[in-house]
RNA sequence: GGUACCGUAGCUCAGUUGGUAGAGCAGAGGACUGAAAAUCCUCGUGUCACUGGUUCGAUUCCCGUCGGUACCA
């Protein structure tokens, strides 16, 4: 049977270099679950995987998209599956890696299908929201999906307006849709999370900051500054410095910024990993002995000249 | 040296017409099925600078000390 390997950890706990290791001990490809990594104009800032690395292994979704692109979980889900089904033709394992939580979720055990959101819904919801607070979502969540109402967190706008979305552009209620039965793969799952000291973690990431900003991110926010308002960068890293170039702060407050953001997100991560006992847990002197232990995963495909 | 103002949670500060105090940020924990590096929830006892006085009672009023800031010399 194929298997696919996660790598996950929180942000700056070294995920890129294990999964390359990793990937030339298999002789096999890494996806990117990963969802700033996607974005073809965000390069530094989201610690993207350098041209030599990329050159070293074959990757899949870093940069395939735009910025401007509409892209979400369940898109990836199908684009990993479709092109999962395709590798594991030629490949035993293929790896994943990354940090976005959801994302990895939604390849492990799939995402309930729904319909897509007309924008004009998105709108109507969004104004909804800008005119009547809270209370309006609340509300109509409650008139619409009393079942949903009951389990979602009320106080999060998010998911009042996901779900009025969908009872909008359907005439049901979300919760026909959220059926959150877990799809069984018909390949394995072995998954790995990297363990950090907290107090090392946050020196990494603090260091990796550093090390951003002296390889241009400041640059690179530059050139997207005009479009600040797109959704992916509403993103650690790029929004702290459009602060800065609004005025609102200095530089040295921006990167200090970005480094407390960096560190919750990690704190975040953190969060959603501990609470799936399917990962084993290794640091990183550990990630380098299991990946020493693994054998190619295309045994016999020689030159055929 | 003089005058004024300030000294309260790790940080920035609010407040108590005298009954020992509270926000934001940071931090910790958590949630999260289509915006997810997003979004949201929970958690605040700290010699209220120090000394003395007035008072039943002072962080709050008064004297002084120390530290800071501003202005005047």
């Amino acid at each position: 049977m194929k298997t696919l390997i996660v790598i996950a950890g929180p942000t700056a706990s070294g995920k890129t270099a294990f999964a390359i290791e990793m990937a030339k001990a298999l002789d096999t490809v890494i996806l990117s679950a990963d969802s700033r990594q996607f974005y073809k104009e965000m390069n530094i800032g989201t610690a993207a995987p350098t041209e030599e690395e990329l050159g070293q292994v074959k990757h899949y979704f870093v940069h395939h998209i735009s910025i401007e692109d509409k892209y979400d979980v369940a898109d990836y889900e199908q684009d990993v599956m479709q092109l999962l089904n395709g590798l594991f033709k030629t490949h035993d394992t293929v790896i994943i890696t990354g940090g976005s939580g959801l994302f990895i979720d939604a390849v492990c055990h799939g995402i309930d299908t729904m319909p897509d959101v007309w924008p004009e819904i998105r709108e109507k919801v969004q104004k909804l929201f800008d005119e009547g607070g809270l209370k309006a979502l609340q509300n109509e969540v409650q008139r619409l999906d009393p079942q949903y109402f009951d389990i979602v967190d009320q106080q999060n706008p998010r998911r009042l307006q996901r779900a009025l979305e969908i009872c909008y552009q359907t005439g049901q209620p979300f919760s026909a849709f959220r059926i959150g039965n877990a799809v069984e793969r018909d390949f394995h799952i072995k998954k790995y999370a990297l363990l950090w000291d907290r107090q090392q973690l946050i020196e990494r990431i603090d260091k990796r900051v550093d090390l951003m900003m002296e390889q241009g991110l400041l640059e690179e926010a530059k050139a997207l500054y005009p479009k600040r308002h797109l959704n992916a960068l509403n993103t650690v890293g790029y929004k702290e410095l459009f602060a800065y170039f609004d005025g609102q702060c200095t530089l040295k407050e921006a990167i200090g910024q970005i480094k407390t953001h960096t560190r919750q997100y990690a704190k975040r991560q953190m969060t959603w990993l501990r609470k799936d006992t399917g990962y084993q847990w290794v640091t990183s002197d550990e990630a380098k002995k299991v990946a020493a232990t693994l054998q190619p995963s295309i045994p016999q495909q020689q030159e055929l000249h």
